[in-house]
RNA sequence: GGCUCUGUAGCUCAGUUGGUAGAGCAGGGGACUGAAAAUCCCCGUGUCACUGGUUCGAUUCCAGUCGGAGCCA
C-alpha cells in the first residue's frame, strides 16, 4: 500500500490573487504550478486570460498553459488526462503540484479523481436533437431523456438544452443511463492527500472593484489588438467562450462603441466571478482565505502555509518532507 | 416667455378603460461529469415626483408646483 501523493489546491473567483500567492507558495514549499483554467491553456490568449507572465512566475514551472490552439475543442476528459500523470511526474520529482486555477470542473475532476471512459461523440445527433428543440421546443428533447433516463432528467432541467442532449446522447452511446455512468465514473478513490484552499473577498463590492480595474489594465496592456488577431483565426467552441474577446468582437465588427463592449466585459466578468463563488462554495473541503482580512501578502501566506503545513504534513504515517 | 412631451424597482421602460403595479438588466441565492470564462434554475412592496381637486376609492382623470426633454419665440 502506498502513501496517497500530496496535493496542493488553490482555487477563486477571478482576480482573487491565485496566480501571486500560487507562486510564492511554490517558492515556500518546493512545488510547482499545474493551471486549471479552461481559458490560459490557449497559445495567443494571453492579456484577456490574464495568462501569469514570465514576471509574475519568478521562474516557478507553470504547467497546461499555453498547450492547445485556439482552434483545438477541448473537455474536461481532455484535461484529467494531462493533467493527472503530470501531478504524479511532479511528485515523483520530490515536488509539491500546486493545481491553481478558477476552472471549477477541471478542479473537481482531478481532486475527486474522476473517471473517464473512452467516449465517442455524435455531432449528427447533437444537432438532430438541437433541431428537434428548435422546431418543437425544449420539451420534446427532455421526453425523450425522460423515457431514457429517468434519474438524470429529474437532475437537469429542462431548459438546460446542452446538459440534456448530453445526458440523452450517452444513453445512445453507450446503452446506460448518464446517472450511472456518473456514479461509476467515481468508483476510484483519489490518489492524493489533498488540502484546498480558496481564496476570497469577505466584501463582494471590493472583487468587482479589482475585477473592474483588471479589465482596465488588460485593456492598457493591448487586449483589444489580441482580440483583433484572435478574431482572425477559426476559433473552437470552446475558446469562442471566453470573456474579453467576445465582448470585443462587437466592437471590432462595428457593432458597438468601445465603451459599451468594455462595460459588457466587465460586466460579464463580475457575473462569472460570482458563479465560481457558487461552485467553489460548494466545495466544503476548502479553507477559506479572505484576501480583505489580512494586513499584506505576507501575513496571507503565513496563513496559507500555516494551513498547508497542518493538512498536507502533520500526522502523516508515511513520513514528513 | 409660449406650446408639446415626460417624471413608475438601483438602471431602461411596460402598465393600470379609476379598485395601490410588472418586464429586461443590475443585485442576491442555487445547480453543475466529455463546450464549464459555458449552460441553466429560483428571488420583484416600489411615498407609481409633490400638493390639492373630482370620486366610495386616484399611481391612473383634472388643476397647480417642482424636475427633465423637445419645438417655437
Amino acid at each position: 500500500m502506498t502513501a496517497k501523493q500530496p496535493l496542493l489546491v488553490v482555487a477563486g473567483p477571478t482576480a482573487s490573487g491565485k496566480t501571486a500567492l500560487s507562486v510564492r507558495l511554490a517558492q515556500a514549499l518546493d512545488g510547482e504550478v499545474v493551471s486549471a483554467d479552461s481559458m490560459q491553456m490557449y497559445r495567443g490568449m494571453d492579456i484577456g486570460t490574464a495568462k501569469p507572465t514570465p514576471e509574475e512566475t519568478e521562474g516557478v514551472p507553470h504547467h497546461l498553459i499555453d498547450v492547445l490552439d485556439p482552434s483545438q475543442t477541448f473537455s474536461v476528459a481532455d484535461y484529467a488526462a494531462l493533467a493527472r500523470p503530470l501531478i504524479l511526474e511532479i511528485g515523483r520529482r520530490g515536488k509539491l503540484p500546486i493545481l491553481t486555477g478558477g476552472t471549477g470542473l477541471y478542479i473537481r475532476a482531478i481532486t475527486d479523481h474522476i473517471q473517464f471512459s473512452p467516449m465517442p461523440s455524435d455531432e449528427g445527433l447533437r444537432r438532430e436533437l438541437r433541431e428537434l428543440a428548435a422546431r418543437e421546443g425544449n420539451g420534446a428533447v427532455y421526453r425523450i431523456l425522460l423515457d431514457c433516463d429517468p434519474e438524470s432528467a429529474a437532475a437537469i432541467h429542462e431548459n438546460n438544452l446542452g446538459r440534456v442532449i448530453r445526458a440523452i446522447e450517452v444513453c445512445r452511446l453507450t446503452g446506460i443511463p448518464i446517472s450511472e455512468h456518473n456514479r461509476r465514473s467515481r468508483s476510484v478513490p483519489p490518489p492524493y492527500r489533498t488540502c484546498m484552499l480558496g481564496l476570497a473577498c469577505r466584501d463582494r463590492q471590493k472583487l468587482y472593484e479589482r475585477i473592474d480595474l483588471r479589465v482596465d489594465r488588460m485593456l492598457e496592456r493591448g487586449l483589444v489588438e489580441e482580440a483583433r488577431g484572435l478574431l482572425e483565426k477559426e476559433l473552437s467552441v470552446t475558446a469562442a467562450q471566453a470573456i474579453g474577446y467576445k465582448e470585443l468582437r462587437e466592437y471590432l465588427a462595428g457593432r458597438q462603441s468601445l465603451p459599451e463592449a468594455v462595460e459588457r466585459l466587465k460586466q460579464e466578468s463580475r457575473n462569472y466571478a460570482k458563479r465560481q463563488l457558487t461552485w467553489f462554495r460548494r466545495e466544503k473541503a476548502i479553507h477559506w482565505l479572505f484576501t480583505d482580512t489580512f494586513p499584506d501578502e505576507d501575513a496571507l501566506l503565513r496563513e496559507a502555509l500555516e494551513t498547508v503545513r497542518r493538512e498536507l504534513y502533520s500526522d502523516t504515517p508515511g513520513g514528513t518532507p
